[in-house]
DNA sequence: CGCACAGTTCGCCCCAAACCGAAGCATCCA
DNA sequence: TGGATGCTTCGGTTTGGGGCGAACTGTGCG
């Protein structure tokens, strides 16, 4: 009669609203700490810790501890498969949550992804960098090359250094299903942008938007 | 903060014991009534209907009634993905509950699937019967050409012809994730077989095991 | 027409689990 | 050492939803 693996229990871990965002948000193949994905989830702490222990006995999730900070990430790629499966179905069956409007469009054209850039801008962005050079691709890994750091250095982005977290970073873009920049590098370059006045971010929202300078002067630091 | 399509709604639909057994039985591609599933899901036939009910509501099945039967069947493909990445998960994550042993292989080679054959071998005869042109594959859609109508006749296999059911019909195999061949043609291939002394069920299981004689014949006759 | 059967609707019960306030650890920092 | 911070544990409340008995609808059949 039941034959197979035990779906159920793993889809019921996914199917509490604020878990299934806890997850969503560690898509983007970094680790957080509790109180972050609390935040993401819209739930206290207390509760937000029941949640990922749960997660955590299902297997979905793991945990490093580091200090008094709890750092949580998918536990395997089969969990990441499970949920970009469960995105494109409800995507289909039409349990869009996002709203179709100006304000939509922004976001998918760029926005903010934590402190780095995200949407079409952000994968413009890696793709561009890749495509010359500045970052070199490997699996499970990115590096800064050396024409990179030069290129950096010239264009004046500083790199926040005291920070323990890796200077490059893959992020999966929710919207266009590919890598955009994270890390140190990331958010560096989204503090230049801000800093050259070439784009600032819509009160309110994760968007950022470009002034139409901006957006040429961008592309062009870049080779977009 | 809440990007995306909403994962935690599917997820939820199938993280119900009850519905997950539902589904897990919809994977090999039948349509099942509401009956069928209730028992399937250990459930009464009241709150069979009302999972029913949700699951559709989710565009996760979809529902066809002739007569004072009710058929579901998964709604589309991305379901099936949603659902085989889940096993593959919880497989991984230790919650199997398949038992490994001589009968899991057996079933995986070849079973019935309800009245037709599925497994390697179904999956085998439905890829030669396409290859050498007796069947006719095209979108949503399967036909029986001349020539596979002259083989059969050939073969002297007789098909049920009082039936509704349609002639030819791909069903989804679980075990290969291909199609193989059900419909009354395929209903009457596994008859022959039976009659030919080819092969025969093995008592209590859904296993079909052939003798050595029958598996080079069979193979012969469909230039497996 | 009357009966049988498949499935649904209604009403109600009940419990697992989600939630938070408050308190308790553990770690970091000054 | 004392206070701030991040997270967990405990206790208690609430509610969404799964469950079934009983009654209703619709189809098939003789």
């Amino acid at each position: 009669m039941k034959d197979g693996p035990d779906i159920s229990r793993v889809a019921a871990l996914i199917g509490d609203p604020g878990r299934a965002n806890m997850l969503a948000a560690l898509m983007s193949g970094k680790a957080l700490t509790a109180g972050e994905l609390a935040a993401e989830a819209g739930v206290s702490a207390q509760t937000a810790s029941a949640h990922l222990q749960g997660l955590e006995a299902g297997r979905l999730i793991s945990r490093a501890r580091q200090g008094r900070h709890h750092y949580f990430k998918l536990a395997s790629d089969d969990v990441a498969v499970v949920l970009e499966a469960l995105m494109g179905l409800a995507a289909k069956t039409g349990q869009l949550r996002t709203r179709t409007g100006p304000r939509d469009a922004e976001l998918r054209q760029a926005r903010v992804c934590y402190n780095h850039l995200a949407g079409d801008m952000g994968v413009a962005l890696f793709d561009a960098m890749v495509a010359r050079g500045f970052l070199d691709v490997g699996p499970d890994r990115l590096a800064l090359t050396a024409i990179g750091q030069e290129k950096i250095t010239q264009l004046g982005i500083v790199l926040g250094g005291k920070s323990r977290a890796p200077l490059c970073r893959e992020c999966l873009d929710w919207s266009e299903r590919r890598s955009h920049l994270a890390g140190r590098l990331g958010r560096g370059i989204l503090d230049h942008v801000y800093a050259q006045g070439w784009a600032e971010r819509v009160e309110g929202t994760r968007a950022v938007r470009f002034t139409r300078h901006g957006d040429v002067a961008f592309r062009a630091a870049f080779g977009i």
